[in-house]
DNA sequence: TATGAATGAGAGTTCATTCAT
DNA sequence: AATGAATGAACTCTCATTCAT
């Protein structure tokens, strides 16, 4: 009488669901920042009633650390393919920043509530940032920095304050992109300013 | 018909409530942002009534927008008269990170409110930002930069992506610092950083 | 996915409700005039929480329009039934203000409100009103005086101001009743000026 | 020391002061209603400071009162003279619209703060307002109707609820009045109207 | 699980009134 | 008498959250 794969069935639904939703927090969100998001509209923009998006996330709160983890893990798995890819440290590193301006012209919205979060008044969600980025953070420490300072095409730099600052050059960059997600200047010039600072 | 005191004691007593009110908004936009923050809080904590600051400011949004020309008037005052006194453009940088690292140290506040506004959801407050600060960025752009690359010191870089850097460079910093005001890293690593991407 | 109840069910409550809060916005609204009324004692005064008239009418002002859409259909359909049935145009006079003066003392808050707003200060309210009330308008224009006049009953008049008299007669003596609704002259006193102003 | 007609100067001063707040107060009664109307406003349209308008009026409520006073004398003074000049009852009614639809085309603002009392929600204002305008009754009871029933000129109608008539038929009209207090229907028609409903 | 009505705390804002100067 | 800053009650409206269906 009952179908065998039903509970799978439901389970698909239900992280189709979920995903949606997310999507929908996504834009909202990143229009009107975390206190200005109406939760009631992200559930309805995601296609549900009022009340459904509480069946799925506990409150605005978890939806939005929620949230945190889908966008680092989303952003970081866009990022980190093309640069482990590249066995030349300077490569790495114009390969980091073309993927990650890359990654904010295809993806503006989630790119919004990251800066927003990583640099807004709200301490908890810029914690839980700074956590879900920290592979990415490795991944500009270890992958990108030390590796190039082993590797003799670096200079002797610390690695996590320098990590830091080329992080903030991205952030900083991402966060002033016109409408359609284009920065003011492009992830070459970037990165030429980078590999300057870091060469010899 | 015409009031006995002096017009200018009233004046007086004006400008140190309108500073206390000032005061208070840096205060509370600091901790809680601009959304969550509490305007009748803020006028009792200036220690008025809650109503009493309508007199001073006619909306909580005019109320930010003042403070935004408050801050970066106060920011920019505070930065450049050290800056130019340099006449050597490497000098120049090592002044500008120095003070302004020093600037969000002493008034911490006013620093985050600065970053909220400037990596926040609310394009009018951005936009206003950038407008107030466009002192700040010529002073980095014309003053350090052309400056340097003209005295021979830099070399040939576009300066205004290249200001871009170095203001993204430091507000990333200020963003991120400890409880009392303290980056997690210095303004001489970052100066240092800086120069070996701007020399030769 | 779809909600077990019936769609019909809900429905009707709602209609339900919101026909006790407009019932209850008659009631402020008759008693304090628009710009005193309270929309939060509206909605307990139905029986909710201050909060619930909001997810029926989306302001104050929008709730005053849905009522005078409300008064002006119901004060129309209860005069008009009975004048139509008269085929005398005289009869029609003297039906028309008897019932209408019925409709005062059985209505009188919807009466008081349709009165506040046609003499209020709010030129947005009266001009509904207007528009609400132009089927009335036209009952006594086109129903009762021209058809009279090409009755032969009444003297050749211009409908249009006419119809502007015999309404404000019904206004005036309309908006000065007793606490019962009891107006301080009777239908038939009122009806025999108007015949003798429009016979012969 | 001391200059003799100080004192009066200084009434006169203080009556010029209070004819000028109550004309502001006129202006901002009819433009937005009692209870929208802003005191301090009144106070500064009449070229005072906010507070100064206590010094004239203990309260908002007594400026209303206050008003209705000075209307009901003025409107009266206006009407009373013309039509009790006239020696024939029909020519008084012919006079009186004539002079009262003048009247509301020379000072819209005071016949519009009349009308909002007279059909407003605020039963104080609306007892203030029959008490003042008692002279203006008697004349159109008195010196108007009764005067025609005893010349002759009229039916034999009861006066009291005709004065009723009579009257309301000239707020109606009053209250409908274009922008520049231009009623929609002529006083001539009006008149006409009334005495065929008198005559005979 | 989905729905959407109900809730009520809380916010920004207005403004009549007071009062020290 | 004139001023205008201070006050705080009161009001409209928002919305995260709950819950019966």
């Amino acid at each position: 009488m009952t179908p065998r794969y039903k509970g799978t069935e439901r389970d698909t639904a239900r992280n189709e669901n979920r995903r949606a939703l997310l999507d929908a927090a996504i834009r909202e969100f990143s229009q009107h920042g975390y206190d200005s998001a109406n939760i009631n509209r992200i559930s309805r923009s995601a296609g549900f009633a009022k009340g459904t998006i509480y069946n799925y996330f506990a409150s605005k709160r978890e939806l939005m650390l929620a949230l945190i983890e889908e966008i680092s893990a989303h952003h970081y798995g866009y990022i980190a393919r093309g640069v482990l890819q590249e066995s030349d440290a300077e490569k790495r590193v114009v390969c980091f920043y073309s993927t990650a301006f890359d990654y904010i012209s295809e993806y503006l919205p989630r790119g919004l509530v990251m800066v927003n979060n990583l640099f807004g008044a709200n301490n908890e969600f810029k914690q839980s940032m700074f956590q879900a980025y920290s592979p990415m953070f490795r991944l500009v420490e270890v992958d990108i920095i030390t590796y190039g300072v082993e590797q003799g095409s670096f200079r002797q730099v610390d690695p996590a304050p320098t990590r830091g600052m080329l992080m903030n050059i991205y952030l900083g960059v991402a966060s002033q992109v016109d409408e359609q997600g284009k920065p003011w200047l492009g992830a070459d010039q970037v990165a030429d300013f980078v590999l300057h600072a870091l060469q010899r």
